[in-house]
DNA sequence: ATGGTGGATGTTCCA
């Protein structure tokens, strides 16, 4: 038995509904978690969801920006009192708690501020948000470190690792990779997380989920970075079975700038 | 140094 759990930016959950059931073809994940729908609570596409397969489904979604959605096959309840992040109701958090045969998931779906353009907190109050939001949720762990058996997982927007841009050097000062910013992360992480994708690719090895929408031919430029993860507890590592990280998603029809990550677990 | 594209919105903001 095994579970496979996977992450996506879809970018507008509405507009890409056509391309679920190529990423369901693809992946066949048991949980599937959506970054940036921008669709309001209210106008949910819940039945079209149902018609996929998730019988259950928690959203947390604003009108225009952001948005969370957690999708399942199996029934989960959705876990109420975290802070919120970032001080702000942004829709950008949404924590749901599966039954499986070793115990309660406890599965974190978080969208993190991408941050604007200029990476000074002082000059720019999108940035500030960004680091703001990181350290609260890094301290909200090391205050309840997570006990065994959870996921972290959606568009973390910042890739920690040289080789998870393109040209480390030319990225050290650019926002998704400055030294705040991957430092941030990685005391996150440190709060009790191991980095399930890099657990089966090496950290020599390159390796992205998001290109640019403002590239001629993104595939040639090859510019990526790796904004989206996948993290688990370290009583988890010894079940993970495999990742992959569908490329040929940001080749498909008017697709998302990021692809799907998904790791599988045995269970 | 600059601008490049895409989505939701509504005559611009965000990524």
């Amino acid at each position: 038995m095994s579970l496979t759990l996977a992450s996506w930016n879809i970018n507008s959950l509405r507009l890409r509904l056509g391309l679920l059931p190529r990423l369901i073809e693809a992946l066949a994940p048991d949980v599937l978690a959506l970054q940036e729908t921008k669709v309001p609570d209210a106008l949910f596409p819940r039945l079209e969801l149902e018609a996929f397969g998730f019988t259950a489904i928690a959203h947390r979604g604003m009108k225009g920006y952001n948005g969370v959605a957690t999708l399942a096959r199996r029934p989960f309840v959705v876990r109420e009192g975290f802070p919120v992040f970032g001080g702000r109701e942004d829709c950008r958090h949404l924590a749901v708690e599966l039954a499986t045969s070793i115990g309660p998931l406890l599965i974190h779906n978080f969208y993190v501020p991408a941050g604007g353009d200029i990476p000074d907190p002082e000059a720019n109050p999108k940035f500030a948000h960004k680091l703001a939001f990181i350290e609260e949720v890094r301290a909200y762990f090391a205050a309840h470190p997570p006990k065994a058996r959870t996921v972290v997982m959606g568009d973390l927007n910042i890739a920690p690792l040289p080789n998870d841009v393109w040209s480390h050097r030319q990225l050290l000062d650019v926002v998704s990779h400055t030294p705040v910013e991957t430092e941030g992360l990685e005391a996150w992480r440190a709060t009790g997380f191991v980095d399930a994708v890099r657990h089966f690719v090496p950290p020599e090895v390159k390796h992205f989920t998001w290109w640019s929408y403002r590239n001629r031919d993104w595939k040639v430029s090859d510019r990526g970075r790796r904004l989206d993860h996948i993290w688990v507890t370290p009583d988890l590592v010894p079940l993970l079975r495999r990742q992959v990280t569908l490329k040929e998603a940001r080749d498909w029809e008017r697709g998302s700038d990021h692809v799907p990550v998904a790791v599988t677990l045995d269970l």
